[in-house]
DNA sequence: TATTTAACCAAGTAAATTAGTCAAGTATTG
DNA sequence: CAATACTTGACTAATTTACTTGGTTAAATA
């Protein structure tokens, strides 16, 4: 079973995307520097994410992702589907053959956690995670430290070297 | 989060534990035998189950190991903990520091599904798995296949040579 | 008492996976 | 045409997994 950064890290910019697509697009840099995740790294996941059409890009000045679909009919288990393959519990991959093409002792378990598992991930749209009280919170913070121009690297030392002369 | 090979073998190895060892103890050796895994990886496995005191060994000839509870106590979650560490599925390991000391958007997204994965697993018994069908359909298989005496590899092939003579 | 049995322990390791980086594109806008 | 921004693929360091090797120690039995 996987479920690792690569997973949490599409669902947290998803959620990102959910909350500032309104005014159109959101380049990938502006959630990378709001969510600190590596701009590259984001790339290679929105790559899969559009592939399964769960977003849709803009080319261009001005372009960046938008979300695809309305984030009530977009599921978190969809968004982690989509870069992590499966969130599958078996060791056989559903096979039932993981014991020299036999089903061992525990497959049963396993297959019924999974179930469960993608059952929770499925129920929970974007749209209820964007309401949650602590979500709303967290947001907020951001919102207060986020920058509304973006600044690359190079113009953020400028910008220090600034302060600390003053 | 973690759920391997590891804590699948842990989970299926208790469970042939748990059908064996009404009489006596039952060694590593049969155990590998019947689950095709590898003796030494489940000295391993059954190290840190007893350090846990899921399990009890008696050393010797006619020695193994014993489960240390009634299976009707002794929960799934329990035996993967016991071996996998933590089946946390948050990044910060529940601190709510994965993104620069501060809490990430989807904390209590990863933090919920922990929750509910740990329920699963411990409210599931041996007790329980031992009475599903499948499982039972599983171990008649495999009495079948067993032989009451255990064979070394070397033992084997002297076997396979005499068939083949035969 | 010697031998066998089986638990116990410590290291090492090959392969896979993760979480990225880097560099060279291509498409779109102004 | 130049700047912006997405696209792609290859590469990498660190970590984890699923083992193996090579022993030591304790108990039973011949
Ligand atoms: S997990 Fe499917 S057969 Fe073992
Ligand atoms: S997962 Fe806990 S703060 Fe991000």
């Amino acid at each position: 079973m996987k479920l690792s950064s690569k997973g949490r890290y599409a669902v947290t910019a998803m959620l990102d995307l959910a909350f500032h697509s309104k005014k159109g697009p959101v380049p990938l840099a502006e959630i990378s520097e709001r969510q600190d995740i590596s701009l590259s790294y984001l790339e290679q996941l929105f790559s899969k994410l559009r592939r399964t059409n769960l977003v849709a890009s803009v080319r261009g000045p001005g372009g960046g992702y938008t979300l695809n679909r309305e984030p009530e009919n977009l599921f978190v288990g969809e968004i982690i589907q989509a870069v992590n393959e499966n969130i599958d519990a078996t060791k056989c991959s559903g096979k039932s053959d993981c014991k020299g093409g036999e089903k061992c002792l525990t497959h049963n378990l396993w297959e019924n956690l999974s179930d469960r598992i993608s059952d929770f991930l499925n129920q929970i749209s974007l749209q209820e995670l964007m309401q949650k009280r602590d979500v709303k919170e967290v947001v907020g913070r951001q919102s207060c430290y986020q920058s509304s121009v973006i600044v690359t690297d190079l113009e953020k030392t400028t910008i220090d070297t600034k302060l600390n002369v003053l």
